[in-house]
DNA sequence: GCATTATTAAACTCATTAGTTAATTAACCT
DNA sequence: AGGTTAATTAACTAATGAGTTTAATAATGC
């Protein structure tokens, strides 16, 4: 599928790839320097990067013959997003964590509409 | 790949199977309950069951010759706790909630270590 | 036992994915 | 211009995914 929160999860859906959301976290990365830790091709690299950036979790600039990639986190925030929908089922202190963040939002206390 | 994060983010890569966790969200439902809004046969309904399944986001117990369904969160938590560490880069909250789920969990302000 | 309902299994098609190696583009440097 | 480094494209293979239709299993109710 090509909605996409589909794209989203299909890309988080792979170990080689969220290791590279990972290194990523810590700072921008060329190519080569993200291809390092893995026992694969630079070319198998450069697809997963390509579905990270067709996904929109990651950009990529370029400078000279390296291409910088860099991290970004809409798409992580979406998949967030919905799966908070289900944090109740798990998590007790969800309702008043919700208090507080619309507290933190709205500067008041919930109303409990 | 078959660890159980892949698994679960493969899982919610289908727009259908998250529908279905939806559906499920609002209670148990047999098969053909699930089935149901969707336009494709009960079969391939059937395998979106044994995927979700797999990933441990539903469980199946059996009355008479139905099978309801039943969702299941613990994979959910996880990817949500996979996710929550990219989390500081978009929710600037972040930090002020994080001190407040400590605060609920000891009781006690953090000591900002 | 037999028909009915609920669900799954089998066998198949078509498209996509993850990986490979070899070749190509792009930019730098002397 | 020619050589080197960085990265992508092309062409291919093998495995997986999502869907189909037809057939089989399992339990219920006469």
């Amino acid at each position: 599928m090509s909605d996409p929160l589909s794209m989203t999860f299909a890309a988080l859906a792979d170990p080689t790839r969220r290791a590279i959301l990972a290194r990523l976290s810590e700072g921008d990365a060329t190519v080569n320097e993200i291809a390092a830790p893995f026992a694969m091709s630079l070319p198998a690299v450069s697809k997963h990067l390509k579905v990270l950036e067709a996904a929109g979790l990651i950009t990529r600039s370029r400078t000279a013959q390296w291409r910088p990639c860099h991290l970004e986190t809409g798409p992580l925030k979406e998949a967030n997003g919905w799966i908070a929908h289900y944090r109740r089922f798990w998590d007790q202190s969800f309702d008043r964590l919700d208090d507080y963040v619309r507290q933190l939002q709205t500067g008041e206390p919930d109303k409990k509409s």
